[in-house]
DNA sequence: CCATCGCTAGACTGCTCGGTCTATGTTGGC
DNA sequence: GCCAACATAGACCGAGCAGTCTAGCGATGG
């Protein structure tokens, strides 16, 4: 991957993730990643769109991966929420709760429509909650209940980050934990 | 409350819960709610920023009457979680997954920075799970409990919003709702 | 009948947006 | 050493943005 290319995905995801797609212009993306705009339309013709995409895109298989990593440990379940939780506080607490879920934020903008950016998000839930689910499998959970957890999973703790986001606490990524812990002792 | 100004609260508040607040122009607003500039001015003197945050006072206002409305039917709290299940679905289908959280589309764009706008989603959120919270205590909660619940019902039923309106897919409503319902049931 | 004032009406402004275009490096194969 | 191909560089453009301003409408009270 060329550098410039990588460096303008880490840049406009970082933006995004904390002010949604629509809040962000090109010239702070530009201007914060030290890229004069010919560069950003020679790797992204499609504009800020496909620069976009290209964020949500690399967002997934970044998640796909730490998930990935995460299962190779050996961590049970519980101790994976737990892990989860505990990265997220310390993550929100670190960007001084400026940084959010880019899917969600991207997501959100969207809709309903059907939109290049919208299908894009659409596919990035879909397969990071197909490897939790794979994942899930693997620990013994029966086919459909581990595909009902794990979008159970991604949607409490998305809304657990939106909450706690709003509120500079993380108290509400720590009881969405709890609970999601209890659903998985009950079966 | 002057009806060109209610009439414009209420088209914003539809435009922003469906694709957030930057993504709206004014002209989209006032094309929508056949209402001149001038009017807008008027009666919002702030512009755009106020009046979203009417739409989000407004929104907080609604949130709060409608669970005084289910909480003087009586209904128990599994009740109650079913039928926000239910009345959710119902509107995510009939709005053709186009609508969505207006606390949420605009809190993510605001993320954690201190802004008017973010201040009052902060305020609008914290409002309704006081009320939320103060219901399950005259249900028999514990103080502390209640509030903890209602936490963690208002940040998994928006995650589920997003999951649910990203797959034009209701399921992770439902899931969410079972969980909650799990939760509510074991104390 | 008129003066007042809340409200409507929309032309206008300065600005920033995303996107295009041409010119200028820079680099690797021959 | 030379030529493509790749990549950088930023001036430039039309469109659309939020917001301002002046003019005029219409009901209400004197």
């Amino acid at each position: 991957m060329h550098p410039t290319r990588s460096r303008l995905i880490t840049v406009a995801t970082r933006l995004f993730q904390q002010r949604g797609y629509h809040a962000i212009g090109l010239s702070e993306i530009l201007a914060l990643s030290e890229t004069p705009k010919g560069s950003l339309y020679h790797h992204f013709p499609g504009g800020k769109q496909e620069l976009a995409e290209a964020c949500i895109r690399r967002n997934a298989e970044s998640s796909m991966a730490a998930l990935d990593r995460v299962s190779a440990t050996g961590l049970d379940i519980i101790g994976f929420l737990r892990n989860l939780s505990d990265v997220t506080e310390a993550w929100l607490q670190r960007t001084d709760w400026l940084d959010g879920s880019l899917l969600a934020a991207i997501g959100q903008e969207q809709g309903g429509a059907s939109s290049p950016l919208g299908e894009a998000v659409r596919i990035a839930y879909q397969r990071i909650e197909m490897r939790l689910a794979r994942w899930l499998m693997a620990e013994g959970v029966a086919v459909a209940r581990a595909r009902d957890m794990a979008a159970t999973i991604i949607a409490s703790q998305e809304g657990a980050l939106v909450l706690a986001r709003s509120r500079h606490d993380a108290t509400p990524v720590r009881l969405v934990t709890d609970m999601l812990c209890a659903m998985v002792d009950r079966g």
